[in-house]
DNA sequence: ATCTATTCATAATC
DNA sequence: TGATTATGAATAGAT
């Protein structure tokens, strides 16, 4: 890419490849990374260095929980069961952490098994790091809950006030004293109507 | 990338954010080719859009292969059973993560059959709080770990200084000329001895 | 899809 | 290793 163009085939040199190798690992991450979060898509990449160490990534969850996925997404095509119970907005979180759950349960199930007390520090650090992926997942869920509360609240409000202005109006014209205020404020008054009516 | 740099947040515009998907996967499989060739690496890709729609890549191989091999490298063989050869002190942590356990898959049972998606913000809290219970349990455990550790490299410690004493005097009581320091410091010099003898 | 103006990634070099 | 820099690639926005 730069200060001249590569071949597409192995490197040769041994130095030279090991930095390439550390410097486009790097890149591919970031490149992963930057698609999941500006395309919402939840992406795993493994790579096996020539030496046969491993590197991973997994955006929106653990890479146990994307394997399941991608078995399920492969199998069989996926049973759209009650899609229409749940909002939209919810779906994919719900997608999300249910390949997440069967996961973390396969990890209990296995440690419940007697594998605990024998576990190393290494596997204890990895279940604190799924822990924790985990729980960053669920205050993300929240979060979504509770933006898209305010945002049906914002619509909520939109509309109302537009009937608010509706209905007044309406009522000006057929008042015979005019500037006369029916809600006695400055601000428009939110009335209490069916949604119904209006479609929130 | 062009024509103005761009935020590293979820593009709101559905169409930007599906073109720009559309390019970016493209770009991303690529490097991982290229990658891939280069520096001799195995790489797997996996794409999951905000839909749900499976994209993948596997240099050198099938996915699964990839898959197999990545979890021989992660979930590397758990010895068995093999509790007595763990200190006492672990014993009591162990029954209390089972405790832990056995709550837990009774909060994932119940949200894997159907709660999910209607889990209220309450339960999400609990959920959470469940979590972060969890990762103290495990960070203590781990903290216990290291103690005994230490304590058993102090031990260790101990009974080398105490043999290193003794050998010293042996010697010193041996040789003819007095005053001799016969391992050249003034601290005790930790001898290297088989740990079989001192019952370490 | 195709086309640029830009930003980004990175090969070579230190 | 970690910076620097010149240059090739990737791509955002427009068409």
């Amino acid at each position: 890419m730069a200060r001249g163009k590569v071949q597409m085939k192995r490197i040769e040199n041994t130095v030279h490849r090991q930095v390439t190798f550390c410097k486009r690992r790097a890149g591919l991450l970031k490149k992963a990374k930057e698609l999941s979060v500006l395309c919402d898509a939840e992406i795993g990449v493994v790579i096996f260095s020539a030496h046969g160490k491993l590197y991973e990534l997994a955006t929106k969850g653990t890479m146990q929980g994307l394997i399941e996925r991608y078995k399920q997404s492969t199998h069989r095509a996926m049973p759209e069961a009650d899609m229409e119970a749940h909002p939209l907005e919810y779906k994919e979180d719900t997608d999300v952490l249910k390949q997440e759950i069967g996961s973390l349960q396969t990890d209990l199930r296995y440690l419940y098994g007697g594998a605990i007390g024998t576990m190393s520090m290494n596997e204890l650090q990895d279940l604190e790091k799924n822990l924790e992926i985990w729980i960053y997942h669920i205050r993300s869920m929240k979060m979504n809950m509770m933006l898209q509360e305010i945002q049906t609240l914002k619509d909520k409000e939109g509309v109302l006030t537009a009937a608010n202005e509706y209905l007044r109006d309406k009522m000006v014209e057929n008042t015979v004293i005019p500037n006369f205020a029916p809600f006695g404020t400055a601000t428009s008054y939110p009335l209490t109507i069916q949604d119904e009516i209006f479609q929130v």
